[in-house]
DNA sequence: CGGGATCCGGCTTGATACTG
DNA sequence: CAGTATCAAGCCGGATCCCG
């Protein structure tokens, strides 16, 4: 038996649970609405501006840019702008970010793969206490 | 070879790219700002509703109840109330949230590992644009 | 202890318009 | 095409009071 411990019991200098952690911030980046979208589209490969806002249904023009610029300060996602005209600009995720969106996409092809379970458990809720 | 698609290529009955997607939805229980660290916390045993607001630091009582209620009803946290005085009432993952958890957890940890390279990777970023 | 109901301020969000 | 600027609205989330 050794003394190292086992990556889960291992303390590690970051902690979401606390509220003052900065990997707090950066896991609300990842996991936001637009984030986790945007870090799914791009897993796949690089895509332009417009592109990646045809991928992600419904979100504006703002909050792509402002997501996109969030994604590229925590050295998640990579830009890189042609000074062409028109210009062009394409996104691509990082090493890193590749890591994050990998497990992220593992997380949101659960959820879409178990749709049918949650569907069937909303009826049950709402049909016992819905009476309310 | 077989005519069966890999799990990757199969097209999925549910979307969260899609606007409308019912999916949508639950992954934003999943992994909203609360959400996400509730799932966290139930992932470890059980635990009563003040032991779980002491664990998530900073949520307050509205939003956790407004969290378990929504997790509960997708099916992914099962209440258990006893009608005793005073009142206990223990919250726990179901098989589901178990799995969902277990996915969030993978990616929560990692960002946490990886929050050394987020911080540098900030520097870097506000060093170069910060003289806006 | 474990919540529900209500009020309310402000940050986030989403159109719209404008620019290089 | 790839954004920025502006502004109104609305929803989020906290504080407070209450009850079983």
């Amino acid at each position: 038996m050794t003394t190292v411990p086992r990556p889960e019991e291992r303390e590690l200098p970051f902690n979401v649970f606390a509220k003052a952690c900065p990997s707090r911030g950066t896991l609300e980046h990842v996991t936001g609405r637009w984030g986790a979208l945007t870090l799914g589209a791009l897993h796949e490969g690089s895509l332009r501006f417009n592109e990646l806002r045809r991928r992600v249904d419904g979100v504006s023009e703002k909050m792509l840019s402002q997501t996109l610029q969030a994604l590229e300060r925590d050295g998640l996602v990579h830009r890189e702008a042609q000074p062409t005209n028109p210009p062009r600009v394409d996104y691509e995720l990082t090493p890193l970010g590749h890591e994050v969106a990998g497990r992220l996409l593992a997380l949101i092809q659960y959820v879409e793969g178990s749709m049918d379970a949650v569907l069937e458990a909303r009826e049950r809720y709402d049909e016992t206490r819905g009476a309310r």
